[in-house]
DNA sequence: GGAATTCACTTAACATGTTAATCATCTCCC
DNA sequence: GGGAGATGATTAACATGTTAAGTGAATTCC
């Protein structure tokens, strides 16, 4: 299915001046990842300067995050929650561990599972952080309106479990799982 | 062999009569951040390995793309065009120049500023990557829904819009400018 | 007309994203 | 029980995100 160039032949005049040079393609303020960009961007650009002042990366902050949800929890299923890579992971956990704002144990039944959790001085930590984060999640909340995040929440919902089964689509391969 | 346990089935519900750890903000899942971080990552893994077998990353597509739309454009505004920061459009630049995918010269009248294009190799190259990119982007537009796509859109629109005022809100500094 | 300031990048430094490779277990199966 | 393969985590290598500092050129203002 990739030998069909009917698409739109880039292929204008090109010639001379400026106008000749239709778009490509969609619009760029039109492509989807670019949207949910800008959007994220517009967030976060809220958080980042409290949670710098209190010496954390956003990246940092979800690991806190979610270890105040849980008593305990394995590298790998933090990963997932808290939505990093595992290469990611590991460096974060390493700083997060030499400032002592976290534990780390072997799993007792699997040398190669670590389990981690939160230590008394990063839960401390997160108390101070979360009064500010809740406030500007208020303001964007009242700023958006409840019912519109909620609506928001649920399409992006929606748009991940449409994209799930979809495979890489070039050099696709999506071998049956034996 | 351990299939791939479906996402809710994992979920570590964790006791949670686990009182004594109140409850320390909004569920992670409805972070909005988060969900746009989701909503981004599930269309992008989409395109990359598309764009990878032409040896683009994301920004580099972005960059070229941007350049396909005009004749010349001055580096602010392609930062400004492909949201990139400074400092990343800076090294892209000159690798896609050094790669001759870019054309890049001193403004006329101002020597501070530089104006970068596009080259034929690059144009070649964006033309051999628009046909799978487009392909994807239709199957997307399939499984989600055109109408439901076009509302997406508008909604992320409105929250970038929602949030434009708002200050850091931190330390918040938002002095009139005497 | 020249010092101070602003402006358009660029570098620097550090943290993360992304893929591939490595390492140490663990499991399975003969 | 021992070797092949699978698995969990880390390391490596490169590209980008993010903030701060640097550089050279224009602008402002006295």
């Amino acid at each position: 299915m990739a030998r069909k160039k009917s698409l739109d032949e880039v292929r204008p005049g090109q010639g001379d001046d400026a106008s000749s040079r239709r778009a490509p393609m969609r619009e760029f303020s039109r492509s989807l990842p670019m949207s949910l960009l800008r959007a994220r961007e517009a967030v976060m650009r809220q958080f980042r300067p409290s949670l710098r002042n209190h010496g954390l990366t956003e990246q940092q902050w979800r690991i806190l995050r979610a270890l105040t949800a849980v008593d305990e929890i394995e590298v790998t299923e933090l990963a997932r929650v808290a939505f990093l890579l595992g290469p990611s992971l590991s460096r974060i956990l390493r700083d997060l561990e030499a400032r002592a704002l976290i534990e780390r144990k072997a799993a007792e039944n699997d040398a190669r599972r670590a389990v981690v959790s939160i230590s008394a001085k990063g839960l401390k930590l997160i108390e101070a952080v979360a009064p500010t984060s809740e406030a500007i999640y208020a303001e964007i909340t009242r700023r958006y309106g409840a019912r519109r995040l909620a609506e928001l929440h649920e399409m992006l919902g929606v748009l991940e479990a449409s994209l799930a089964g979809m495979g890489s689509a070039d050099g696709a391969e999506v071998e049956a799982e034996e």
